[in-house]
DNA sequence: ACGGTCTGGTAAACTGTTTAAGCAGTTAAC
DNA sequence: GTTAACTGCTTAAACAGTTTACCAGACCGT
């Protein structure tokens, strides 16, 4: 910078302003200090940028520690969604782990306090992740993807799950289905509470009967689904339709049954929930509720940067959902 | 730090000193400084220490600009690995996708130039992505990971794909294969060039028809690979055993011959190639080759750091593959 | 008592930006 | 006729660390 102000004889301060499009300097100058620049190949330091207008421009997505984060089409969608965003927003994305140790040495602060990133994204948190408390507590800019605290004052975007679980159920009751099950996610998921509670409320209104029997817990896993399966076919063999809380416990039910003998949909509807890419090319194809998981990832990224920018308003966002009706659902059979 | 420096009554010098471990520091002061900094909770602040110590501390993964890259399970492994290992080497990673403006722009090239990061990850590149070559040439550390450029000097690691191709066709031939198809990716992957190689010789050297009609590209997708398989059976019929360069593909080809009306392993047997999660759960599971996708991110991280670091010797690393012998192969039928 | 080495620390220069304050001349407002 | 607000630019002080040159005192042998 320094060697561009001498060629251009112009001060280091005049070729910041230059570069930061300053309305106070002339055309002249600007074109001039420009050509410099290019004839230089100069490129501001953006580490020095950073200290000294106290933004780093940096993002970072904390991922839970499973194996496979990577490469699951929930997170995938969720991230997809956020870098893009960041990116035409001119900001960086990093990626961290929430590992034990992570946490346990406060590594999710020092992000903040070492002035790695400016705000950060939490996916895949629960009820048992204390760490978010932190952020509410220290004030720094951060948003939960996709699920939210209703007890504690923090910043989330998320798919609007209990519209979701409406749109199910009233496609479900309104093929005539009776006898409904639950396969539901881990209940320290607010979203999963959603869910169920809305499954709930629709039985008792239309005056079915539910309770325990009728809900499984599958762990949001393809083996966890095909168990609950096995649960709920073991204390309600009439069942005749099943709502999975997510697709791969959908999935995972599918096979059970098939296994078990009966037929999709001809025996049993099965429905789920997400609408990950590959669930239209199984056969048969899963009836299942769309979540703009790509638009969440980018509007929790707009936000996110709003409040890094001062905002101070509470961010809270629902997205709206919609059921894609595919093959794995149909009118009630005769013995319903 | 001056706050620091003030309560403790030595120089900031000093505090910066004990932070560094520098051995110029008695046991003495380095414990009352370290005192003062965990009673005010100081953090340094790595913006100013990387402006001055001129290393970021952060790499780069350049993602190619698929929609799903996020959850692709071949980019996932290759990522976590790529993660861990940075966690632990004490550097933090930074998602880029290479989109093509993100090229044009010669973002790529300013990562470096405007100090963002140290180092550069370059997964799924092939021949025809020409941006490889300004690492090249300005001599920023970047290693590709999981592919290579023979006339480039350019540093890689990748998994043993040659060998794997070798462990493929000793299987099929001990089986008694002799009318053998492959499906390969995009030709412009050196990998996949080797694959081919390694399919041909082993071909001609047991005497076995080769050639045009034996091979087809199958985009290293799942569809790819149902319509190459079309492709071959429709020129070959007689066909009974199907090679393909990675695990999507294989899915796609056992589905298209099931359709078909030929049954896996019975008549056709398939054989794929990357390992990934799922395909060990299908029906009939497949017989692939393991990469060690993990442990190719981790070692091109290690690596890289060690590059960063100023090593200097060309970079070039190909890791061990091994057979995962399942169900989608059998002995040739009689018919062979 | 004197020069030489070792020790533990300091002050100052350096990293590369942004920004508040200021400069001297012109102009619009009251 | 004074005050105030522009004009386009410069100077200097931040920002928060690291590093280097230097220095004072302790210790040692002669």
């Amino acid at each position: 910078m320094r060697e561009v102000a001498q060629q251009a004889s112009v001060s280091v301060a005049t070729v910041s302003m230059v570069l930061n499009d300053n309305p106070r300097i002339s055309k002249a100058t600007q074109i001039k200090v420009r050509r410099i620049i290019d004839k230089l190949g100069y490129r501001p330091n953006r580490l020095a940028q950073s200290l000294s207008s106290q933004y780093t421009r940096v993002l970072a997505v904390l991922l839970p520690p499973l194996r496979h984060a990577f490469s699951d089409p929930y997170f995938g969608e969720l991230l997809s969604g956020i870098c893009d965003r960041a990116d035409r927003l001119g900001h960086k994305v990093m990626l961290e782990s929430a590992k034990p140790d992570f946490l346990r040495e406060r590594k999710h602060m020092e992000l903040f306090e070492r002035r790695f990133v400016d705000g950060m994204f939490c996916l895949g948190v629960n009820d048992r992740h204390h760490f978010v408390k932190d952020f509410a507590a220290a004030g720094f800019p951060m948003v939960c993807v996709n699920n939210y605290f209703p007890d504690l004052k923090l910043d989330y975007v998320v798919a609007d799950y209990r519209s979701g679980a409406e749109q199910v159920m009233n496609v479900l009751l309104q093929l005539g289905h009776k006898k409904i099950a639950l396969i539901n996610g881990a209940p320290e998921a607010q979203t999963a509470r959603d869910v169920f509670e809305v499954f709930s409320a629709r039985m008792l209104d239309a005056g079915l009967e539910t309770g325990q029997g009728w809900t499984a817990d599958g762990r949001f896993t393809e083996e966890g689904g095909a168990a609950a399966t096995d649960e709920i076919i073991q204390r309600h063999p009439d069942v005749t339709a099943i709502f999975a809380g997510n697709d791969k416990m959908a999935l995972g039910a599918m096979h059970r049954l098939v296994e078990l003998g009966r037929s999709v949909p001809g025996d049993v509807s099965v429905v789920g929930f997400d609408d990950i890419q590959q669930m239209a090319f199984v056969n048969p194809s899963l009836t299942t509720v769309h979540l703009p998981l790509y638009e969440v990832g980018a509007r929790a990224c707009e936000l996110l940067v709003q409040r890094v920018r001062g905002k101070t308003e509470k961010i809270s966002e629902r997205l709206a959902t919609h059921l894609v009706l595919r093959d794995s659902t149909s009118i009630v059979s005769g013995r319903g």
